[in-house]
This record gives C-alpha cells, sequence and structure tokens, in this order.
RNA sequence: GGGUCGGUGCCCGAGUGGUUAAUGGGGGCGGACUGUAAAUCCGCUGGCUCUGCCUACGUUGGUUCAAAUCCAACCCGGCCCA
C-alpha cells in the first residue's frame, strides 16, 4: 500500500512505517481504514507560543497540516500554553527560561493571526485548536507519578541534548524531564492518529507513542518533515539565531533573504515551501535561486507581490537608480527632532540599532545619502524639509525614503 | 549538609590592584571581490543628538588615591563525598 504524493511529499521519516494492510503498523492502511469509515484522521501538531513571529521553518509544518485538511483530515493544532511555561528542551544547550502566562497567552493570540493564511480556518471539521493547559494546568499528582513512572532517566539521558548537557557538565533542571512527557501526554488528550514534527521530535513523538498505549489507545503515527536550513543555509532556522524569514515580513525582504540563499538550499526549499516539481527549476545556479525565491515568496505573499519584489529588488541593488525606485520603503522623519546629527538621524529613522553604532557605520563608510557618501557622524541636518524625499541608505541592501 | 572549582561583554574564553569598555576566537554588521551567497582580505562590534558624558566583569557591601582583579556576606552552577 502506498502513500500518496502529497503526504509523502518533503518527507524525512515516518514511524512506524510497515508496509501491511495493518492499520496500527502502516500510515497507507491506517488512511485507507479512514475513509472507509468516513472518519477523518486526527493529525496533531504542536506550537509552544514562545516568541510571537512565525517563521519559515514553521510553516513547512503547516503546509503539510493543511495538505491533510485538504484531504479531509481533522488538523488538530495544540497550543502549547501550558508546555510553553518550561519550554522544550530540544536542540537547547541551556535551561530555558519560563515565561509567564501573560506572555504566552499574547504570542499565543499572534501566532493564531498568522495562521490564517496557511491553515484552513472555515471548513468545518477541518480544524481544532486546543491548549494544552486544559488538560495539563491541574493534572494531579498522582496523575503525574503515573506519567513519571512510563519513562527511566536512560531514556531520557539517551536524548543527545540531554546527554550532551549532562556531559559537559551543564546543568539539567529537573522539570526539563517532564517536557517530553506532557508532549505526550498532549497526544493521548487529544487522541492523536499522526503526529506532525521535525526531525528534532523523534522523542518526543516516540514518547506520545508510548503513553497512548499506557493509556489504551492505539498509538500514533509520527511524520516527521526536515529542519529547514535558516538563510545561513547551514543552521535551522530559529529566531535566536537570527536567521530566520517571517511570515509577516514585507514581500521585498522576503524575497531579497531568499535571493541570497546559500545555493545548497535552494532544492530544500523549493520542496518543503512550494508546489513546484525542482527538477523544472533552471540549470543556471543563480537563475534556480531566484526562481525559488519568487514561488516562495509567492507562496507567502501571492504572485504579483512576488514579482513586484522581484523587481524592486533588482533595482535596489542596482545602486544608482535606488533613489528613483519606488521600491523603497518609507520612513517619516515626524519622530525626528531637529537640528539632527548624522548618527541620530540613523539611529531615529531605525536604519541603525543605536547611535553608537550608526557612528561606527557611517566612520565605515556604508552610510549614503542619495548615493553621496556620508563621512561625518556630526554631520548636521537642520530641518526636515531638507531631507524630504531624500534616500537614506545603509550598506547595499538597507533603503529609505525621508519623508517630512 | 561537607569538600572543591567556578560565575567576565551576543556566545566561548583570557585577564588577577593602576593608561584604555577590558587580549583572543566565534558570531554579527560594514568595505573589497564574485553570479547574490560562500571562500579570502580589510574595518567595526556597550549606550547616549557625542568630540564629552554615562553604565559594565553573579549580587550587595567593604578595603584602597585606584578593583573584573583584595576582603566579607549572599545567590547560582559543575564535580566529588555524605
Amino acid at each position: 500500500m502506498a502513500l500518496p504524493r502529497w503526504l509523502e511529499r518533503g518527507m524525512a521519516d515516518l514511524f512506524p512505517a510497515g508496509e501491511t494492510d495493518d492499520a496500527d503498523q502502516s500510515l497507507a492502511a491506517r488512511l485507507a481504514e479512514a475513509e472507509a469509515a468516513a472518519r477523518p484522521l486526527r493529525v496533531k501538531f504542536g506550537i509552544d507560543p514562545t516568541g510571537s513571529d512565525i517563521h519559515l521553518g514553521h510553516s513547512i509544518m503547516f503546509r503539510k497540516l493543511r495538505a491533510f485538511q485538504d484531504a479531509g483530515h481533522t488538523a488538530v493544532l495544540i497550543v502549547g500554553d501550558f508546555t510553553a511555561r518550561i519550554g522544550d528542551p530540544t536542540g537547547q544547550s541551556a535551561t530555558r527560561v519560563q515565561l509567564d502566562g501573560k506572555a504566552v497567552e499574547a504570542n499565543a493570540r499572534t501566532y493564531l493571526d498568522q495562521l490564517r493564511s496557511l491553515l484552513d480556518f472555515d471548513t468545518p471539521g477541518r480544524l481544532e485548536v486546543r491548549r494544552n493547559s486544559d488538560w495539563l494546568a491541574d493534572l494531579d499528582l498522582p496523575r503525574l507519578i503515573d506519567l513519571l513512572g512510563t519513562a527511566t532517566v536512560g531514556q531520557m539521558l539517551a536524548k543527545d541534548d540531554f546527554s550532551s548537557r549532562h556531559g559537559d557538565g551543564k546543568p539539567i533542571a529537573l522539570h526539563e524531564f517532564l517536557y517530553p512527557l506532557l508532549q505526550g501526554y498532549d497526544s493521548v488528550a487529544v487522541n492523536a492518529d499522526v503526529e506532525l514534527g521535525g526531525t528534532d521530535q523523534t522523542f518526543n513523538i516516540a514518547m506520545g507513542r508510548d503513553l497512548q498505549r499506557h493509556f489504551r489507545q492505539r498509538p500514533q503515527f509520527g511524520l516527521l518533515l526536515p529542519i529547514l536550513p535558516g538563510t545561513d543555509g547551514v543552521r535551522k532556522m530559529s529566531k535566536s539565531l537570527g536567521n530566520t524569514v517571517g511570515l509577516r515580513e514585507a514581500p521585498l525582504i522576503t524575497y531579497s533573504k531568499l535571493e541570497k540563499l546559500p545555493d545548497a538550499a535552494v532544492v530544500p526549499y523549493v520542496t518543503l515551501l512550494t508546489d513546484l516539481d525542482p527538477a523544472d527549476l533552471p540549470r543556471d545556479p543563480r537563475q534556480k535561486q531566484r526562481a525559488m525565491a519568487l514561488a516562495v515568496t509567492a507562496s507567502l505573499h501571492g504572485a504579483e507581490a512576488a514579482h513586484r519584489a522581484q523587481a524592486d529588488a533588482a533595482t535596489l541593488v542596482s545602486g544608482a537608480s535606488a533613489t528613483e525606485s519606488a521600491a523603497v520603503p518609507a520612513a517619516s522623519l515626524a519622530t525626528v527632532n531637529f537640528p539632527a546629527k548624522a548618527f541620530y538621524l540613523l539611529s531615529a529613522v531605525g536604519l541603525c540599532g543605536s547611535s553608537s553604532d550608526a557612528s561606527r557605520q557611517i566612520r565605515g563608510g556604508a552610510v549614503r545619502l542619495d548615493g553621496d557618501k556620508l563621512t561625518d557622524p556630526h554631520q548636521c541636518f537642520t530641518a526636515a524639509a531638507d531631507l524630504d524625499g531624500r534616500v537614506l541608505q545603509l550598506g547595499k541592501t538597507k533603503f529609505l525614503r525621508l519623508l517630512a
């Protein structure tokens, strides 16, 4: 029995991966069984609202979840409002900061907001949003002890993240051991047929299977997708590494980042983030990269916006014409106090993170006004009107049109 | 609870009384180069409407003309013992 192509695309691993027609061993069989019984599968995916922005690394999961929805199944989206307060230790080299309830709630809200464009929120029966505080917040001690009894210290220490930290003599807080168990218990709570996750979630998802068995449920399938590399092309896309492409960014920013992606990441991006066949891409590496950037941007912002972003990006990097281009984002001078020295202007307008940084950039020859290099951080501008309509530039890619 | 070692800037990691935001590496940001990127080379890398002023070496006090460096208490961590 074969898996449908929409399901198999981009898949990194599936367990159990039996070839039989046993619906507990083979996902294809489980799908067939569901279809025969007219019962949609319950496909779980959990997000911990620890930040506020969703990026492409997350969106590959949601695309797969959407594919399940489109095939008639139920996406069970777990908002880990309780587990977020512990923090998933997976991939972490240090104990995570625990978040308070308020921050978690605010994050959860903005998360859901951003998901509207990715998931089917409208068709009845296709989406269930659950918060795991519903069943975790009042988990009583006897139940907890029961959970703790299902795993051993040895199993936990076999997990890479823990064993390397332990080996390095770094602290591991006891509550971190709880995380995989609680995530697993989520699967029990929602009676999941499938849990979606990155390959780094293998342990946690397997834990869900153990717990489901423990509570006499049919164990879920683990469907793993690759970890999307970030804009550096190597390390996992993650906010703390600063290599993300966010869903809420302007199309031009998205396109520009993607166009600069290392070559090795191009095919994975196309496979995981678009519906294109990687074999159809241009052979020339540069053209290939541009095609990928265009397609991914289009999947996020629509074809029209993507084409405009591509055209704008092209004029921007050509430098000279940048001052003419309508693509340059505008920045208001309303909040800037005049007279303004150059370093202050740069930071006040948001082009540099701090005025000290702005001074450095100017001294380093990175700043231009209408294409002319500024050299003196203390150069003074007396009135907003003198700057109205002019283009301030940092480096080769950051432009702002100043408006009085 | 006892012993012991340790807590330095985004990260790692030197520094052990005295120009100086504090060696070095990583990362980041700029510049040159290239098909963008990568690689390589160079510069920068606490904050502030700034040519000076603030805040910084776990916390709080203390000694001193002067402390990341000495002392005390406290907090946190690793390892060993109980």
